[in-house]
DNA sequence: TTGAAAGCGGTACCAA
DNA sequence: TTGGTACCGCTTTCAA
């Protein structure tokens, strides 16, 4: 700027000025400054500006995994949306450890990002006082907090229970079981509507098919693997299986094939998340889509408008329509 | 840090050096400062240390596609490295696309990164001879540029081609066709790897057999399959395919599938990544493991060291070695 | 429309 | 072992 500055015989003020398309600069003066930063290759040095003004034009996100597609896609979608806005995108993986997750976002917070969105793996919203302190907005992706008021950008997984349940039913399934998960509030929302179609349909809630694959000292599909053997060794042997994920739908499938069991004759199946190679598993499938790109998208949006924001603004969440996409792994002969 | 000096009737500067652990503070004053610190909450304004010491310590990583897995699980590893190291990692997608490699690479610069991880999609080197005018040390990661020396983490790919091919031939093949990709160095030393094995073993390398899944306007699966079935409609059927990547194999699978052949026993296949699922998929696939997680932790490494280094050092190569991974798609009848 | 002065929150250099 | 001064590169406020 300073070379700018000198080069043009004006000041480097004038040129700060010209460079953000400041209102009070002429034309010409603009358009020498523009010509000059443009030869001399300049780009403004971003921490310096970060300093001066308090915005560091950095985002930070928080997934529990990177590999899990479904994290991925939506970090995908806000990558897109974050694209020519001037932010950078700083990602870390909790990898679905909450004190990870805290570590991580300290870090960030340190970093001084402009905003935070989150997949959380914390069992409960502790942590996240800590992040309203710093007067940093955040935004919860897919995962969410009952009865917590936050920014939100997810599903309703009551919703999404509702619709796995309900298509096994319709598929023919009677005795269907649940592979749930732990401490989240996605595996809870959607046990919940799992279990409120059950109920309307004058089916009844077994508690021995509500099982919840506990990942904690396993892969997720892993974990769906010895999941499903135990339900599948019940003397009531489910008919259905509704997986709150996609991983552990995968591990179930396992089972079920490594049992001698058809599906979805025997027992059919279906997961959450549509990831994209659903589709070209040993049994594609079914699942119910959550959107995970556009949840990345509208969740970039909404980060800009809350930095952008003049005043705090009450927190606001936006639902996605979740969308059943079924494959063989559920389609039972009538 | 004002506040901390005012509090503890020192000055700034004695905070300042007390909490980098600078050697000369009397061990009294630096534990007053750090007991201070830590009541206060204090954590360091990185955007001012960065504009003074001219380190912002953020990482820069480009990949082609963050859904991919095999890039998701090396940014995983580089992940892993980077905890509790003071780094923070910018990732950024270029789609595949040159032209947004070329722009994110250009936006991190302009962050200020310490290093610049690049898992290229450029055709050729030219756009990092901008990268070298910055003085910006990179690492190239799987993928390189022939005859040009730069930092590089990865396996060497006509390792990885001819490991595949020579499986291929041991599990009986004789007519084994090709999927490349295009313009990468990987689809280049791949192709390179399978022919040379082919001689090896007297084997005619057939121009028809060798095709390359053009993904320019498709996705990579889609791709395969595309390419696979103009491969299964030759005169001379190939009796195995070896893909140079496993989304592209996945759609080869579905080709060959809905062809109504069978795997292995009409047409052997494998690929190249040894995602995640492949065991999962409709017929497990085989597949050649480029140790993604462990890619991204060298990778991780090199680039501390390369940050860290007093002087500017010499390009250095590191090269995994690659494993084959066996499963249904090619285990054939003798 | 332009520019001077001040300062964002740290650190380096050198003197006390 | 401690601290003063200067400055990193930029923006903001206000005066010219």
């Amino acid at each position: 700027m300073k070379d700018i500055a000198r080069d043009l015989g004006v000041s480097v003020i004038t040129v700060s000025k010209a460079l953000r398309n400041h209102s009070d600069i002429s034309p010409e003066t603009r358009a020498r400054v523009l010509k000059r930063a443009r030869e001399l290759n300049y780009s403004p040095n971003l921490a310096a500006r970060a300093l001066v003004t308090g915005r560091t034009h950095l985002m930070g996100l928080v997934v529990p995994d990177l590999v899990h597609s479904f994290f991925a896609e939506i970090a995908k979608g806000l990558s897109g949306i974050l694209r020519n806005s001037g932010y950078s995108l700083l990602i870390s993986s909790s990898e679905e450890n909450p004190e990870l997750e805290k570590q991580a976002v300290d870090q960030l917070l340190g970093r001084g990002v402009d905003v935070l969105l989150v997949a959380s793996a914390q069992e409960n919203v502790d942590a996240f006082q800590h992040v309203t302190e710093k007067k940093v907005p955040y935004i919860l992706v897919d995962r969410s907090f009952s009865g917590f008021a936050a920014n939100f950008v997810g599903v309703k997984d009551e919703t999404v229970g509702a619709l796995a349940t309900e298509h096994l039913i319709s598929a023919g399934c009677r005795t269907i079981a649940h592979i749930g998960g732990t401490h989240i509030s996605t595996a809870a929302g959607r046990l919940e509507g799992y279990r409120r179609t059950l109920s309307q349909h004058g089916i009844l809630v077994r508690p021995e098919y509500i099982v919840s694959a506990d990942k904690s000292d396993e892969s997720a599909d892993n974990a769906g693997y010895q999941t499903a053997m135990k339900l599948l060794s019940l003397d009531l042997r489910p008919d259905g299986i509704f997986c709150f994920n996609d991983p552990v739908a995968i591990g179930a499938m396992k089972a079920i094939l490594e049992s001698g069991l058809r599906i979805p004759e025997d027992v059919a199946l279906i997961g959450c998340g549509n990831l994209h190679f659903d589709d070209a598993l040993r049994v594609p499938l079914s699942s119910v889509d959550q959107r995970s790109e556009m949840i990345g998208q509208r969740a970039g949006r909404l980060a800009i408008s809350l930095i952008e924001a003049e005043f705090p603004v009450r927190p606001k969440s936006i639902f996605l329509e979740p969308k059943l996409v079924i494959r063989e792994s559920s389609k039972r002969p009538r």
